[in-house]
DNA sequence: ATGCTATATCGTAAAATTACGATATAAGGA
DNA sequence: TCCTTATATCGTAATTTTACGATATAGCAT
């Protein structure tokens, strides 16, 4: 029964990350972060045409769906991917695959 | 020159895939063939409480995406996960991991 | 305290997505 | 041919998401 929890749990918590990577604006960001590995929030800002509380928003899903993390420094705030979520996202998407607990043939 | 062009392709491919998954239905659609690995489509509907159009639309959503198959069997259609979609995508967010293309140490 | 910079939050208009019923298509069977 | 079954497509109303300006919060100078 714990167990099932669990499950609805990381149902939801995958739903949720998907559902923050569904947005165009938001997948932008989040490949400016893997390839920059760090921005500060005006950084991204200035590389959108959108207004600044506009991508403020944006960064608040992808954080609480644990795709970045925001570290404030100083007067700004500087933002990462957050590994552990991308990866554990990883996993779930590897575990969709029918093969996924055996050896990978040639991909 | 046209690696940029087919690193644009990749990036709207992935976009697609991610504005695919992030509807809570199309998700859930994803979670049972993974489940179940195949099932026809009148089986996806009487799965939600939705109108048989409305999963039609979101199938058709799955399969441009590149993250389902349906193939036609009798009157019938029998859908499954796409394999080299799943992959695909799974390598791509491992992609976006700062270490991913050297060993992963504790993971 | 005052002012400046960088972000975050709020309320709302505009845009996009979703769900529906109606209708079309396609494969078999009688 | 005429039904029946299973699925797809179309047009549109309803819902949801997005983007914006205005405003609030927070840190750090002067």
């Amino acid at each position: 029964m714990l167990k099932e929890k669990s499950l609805e749990t990381t149902e939801l918590r995958l739903a949720k990350m998907l559902k923050a990577l569904g947005n165009p604006v938001r997948f932008e960001i989040m490949e400016m972060l893997a390839n920059r590995q760090t921005c500060m929030t005006y950084e991204i800002v200035q590389s959108t045409p959108l207004a600044q509380s506009t991508v403020s928003q944006h960064l608040k899903v992808l954080r609480e769906a644990g795709l970045v993390r925001g570290e404030v420094e100083g007067p700004a705030t500087c933002y990462c991917l957050d590994p552990d979520g991308v990866r554990w996202l990883k996993d779930q998407i590897e575990g969709w695959l029918p093969d996924c607990c055996s050896g990978s043939p040639d991909a």
